[in-house]
DNA sequence: CACTTGACCTGTCCGC
DNA sequence: TGCGGACAGGTCAAGT
């Protein structure tokens, strides 16, 4: 579920706690999560120093000294939690019992710095998955290469979006949002938050959208992302940031998982249909489909 | 080529 | 209580 709002907070959280410290040992209980180029993967993790964590869509970037970055997909359940080895959780606080127990039997890499503190890959699904990649050809996998526009970037805008969706014009509009070559970052939880915002019944076919369609979804789907990461992200089932903590967005949340809760816009109940094989929530009076579009 | 579906996994929930 | 099966949904490979 870590989408672009969760995977955002994440680094924030992580650009507070990571640059500087020097990684000392990294352990992988679960070698399948952890994906090496050829050569001396060691040489280039040991003793190199962060410097920076960026992301890309859903993806987080670990910049390191050694000319090397670690590219790490959450996809479904992965997280991402530090653990400082001098840090005093009050009572209550809310990471203090997830963070006490790792790792754990999820945890799939750990990495050790030499400071004491560490950071836990945890994955219950195993989808996830950490690279060690040269920095320079980090942007050059395919992965990367495929990747559509930020949503949240300044040069966003309504045009930049209608010509994204001009490459998938005969399928639905929800299959084209989650679709990371048409925009990056958007999942199912942001799609049905977005198209509800927009007015917009998910089965639409994406070359029916008008321009003031296109516009409204621009809107729609740039201030539901930025509402979720003031919010600090999701939390569905099991994601959390960096520190262990979940996120409030679902409690904000107008549509997903809301099925058989009133339309707050117009007190309709709110449905949940298959589209693009996921489960889908719309309200169906406020985002009602023209005619007989296929499916 | 455009588009859809199944596989990858594991934990949870539901019906029998 | 236990068990089978559906479901969760990001991305790629395989299928139509």
């Amino acid at each position: 579920m870590p989408e672009l709002p969760e995977v955002e907070t994440i680094r924030i959280g992580l650009s507070r706690l990571l640059p500087g410290l020097v990684i000392k040992a990294v352990d992988c209980p679960n070698p399948k999560s952890f994906v090496a180029g050829a050569g001396d993967v060691r040489s280039f993790l040991l003793g190199a120093k962060v410097l920076s964590v960026k992301r890309r869509g859903k993806v987080l970037l670990i910049e390191l000294s050694s000319h090397y970055s670690l590219v790490i997909h959450l996809k479904m359940t992965g997280q991402l939690v530090f653990k400082g080895s001098s840090v005093h959780f009050g009572a209550g606080h809310p990471s203090k019992s997830l963070i006490g127990k790792l790792p754990d039997k999820s945890t799939r890499v750990i990495f050790s710095f030499s400071d004491g503190n560490k950071l836990y890959f945890n994955d219950q699904r195993k989808f996830g998955w950490v690279r060690l990649l040269p920095t320079t050809e980090v942007p050059n996998i395919k992965f990367m290469q495929k990747l559509g526009p930020e949503p949240l970037e300044s040069d966003f805008n309504w045009q930049v979006l209608k010509a994204r969706l001009s490459r998938r014009p005969n399928t639905n509009i929800k299959a084209a949002l989650l679709d990371q070559t048409v925009i990056a970052g958007i999942g199912n939880i942001y799609a049905d938050e977005s198209l509800w915002g927009a007015k917009i019944h998910p089965q639409r076919l994406v070359r029916s959208l008008s321009d003031a369609n296109i516009k409204n979804l621009h809107f729609a789907i740039v201030a539901v992302l930025l509402m979720s990461i003031e919010k600090g992200g999701s939390t569905d089932r099991n994601y959390v940031d960096a520190d262990g903590k979940k996120g409030s967005y679902l409690r904000f949340a107008k549509v997903f998982r809301r099925d058989g809760q009133r339309c707050p816009r117009c007190n309709t109940e709110i449905i949940k249909i298959r589209v693009a094989s996921r489960g889908t929530h719309l309200c169906p009076h406020c985002q009602k489909l023209p005619k007989v579009t296929g499916k």
